[in-house]
DNA sequence: TTAGTATATACCTGTCAAGACATATAACAT
DNA sequence: ATGTTATATGTCTTGACAGGTATATACTAA
């Protein structure tokens, strides 16, 4: 588990960092949330406090978790050269930017133009 | 390995993509640069191709390879919510980019500048 | 045809990680 | 002290997957 890559593969802990954007949480909270058992939720807690990107403060008996925003920045950083390229890539672009015009309208699935 | 994050997750995979966002490449070229076994390129290639992230073109008995933009794009619409709030948090960002720099420079720690 | 090159796939194996369940630790309440 | 709540960790099982070797497929050249 060494990379951020890794560490956001896994959907539960995506689901957790997408919980903790919009406020922080303690575990049983995220537990709820995300309808996944204690120890499942304290475990990937772990791997994302290990790779940092999150942090616990104690409150009484509970550990308030909240994002860290390095390792997200990281990604984002590898993603640098790729926004570039695609840029460049304008009929590409395009298309996708059509494909999330649609799914915006929550209008049926349209086939994709054929290329070539 | 259903999801684009699980296929960026795979650090050969990551070198596969870092190769073709120069230039599009076939399957011998890309099992040199890595240093690779074939048989591993061409299934890191077919994870890769089933995902979207590149297609292949046949060329006498090559097949060479190019990306496309739209996962990569999918990864970076994911990260957007994540962007707004780092930007709420810029004394972490300063630190981040200070750390940039010190690496892009590989000089010696140099005095943090406040800003704003 | 045959041989040679380029790429894909089958099969096997070791490793690793996610989830379930049980248990441990810690703080608080009485 | 005991009990209760909140969270962490240990153990085990199962399944996925990456890499290797061997083999299959496809195309080219003679």
């Amino acid at each position: 588990m060494t990379s951020s890559f890794e560490v956001v593969a896994e959907p539960s802990r995506r689901a957790i960092l997408g919980l903790l954007v919009s406020s922080e949480r303690s575990v049983g909270e995220i537990e709820r949330a995300l309808r996944l058992s204690q120890p499942a939720v304290s475990k990937h807690l772990r791997v994302l406090r290990d790779a940092g990107f999150v942090e616990a403060r104690v409150e009484a008996q509970h550990r308030v978790y909240r994002l860290r925003p390095e390792p997200l920045m990281e990604l984002d950083q590898w993603l640098a050269p790729f926004r570039a390229y695609w840029s460049k890539h304008v009929d590409a672009l395009e298309r996708h930017l059509d494909a999330m015009k649609q799914k915006a309208k929550t209008s049926p699935s349209k086939p994709r133009k054929k290329k070539r």
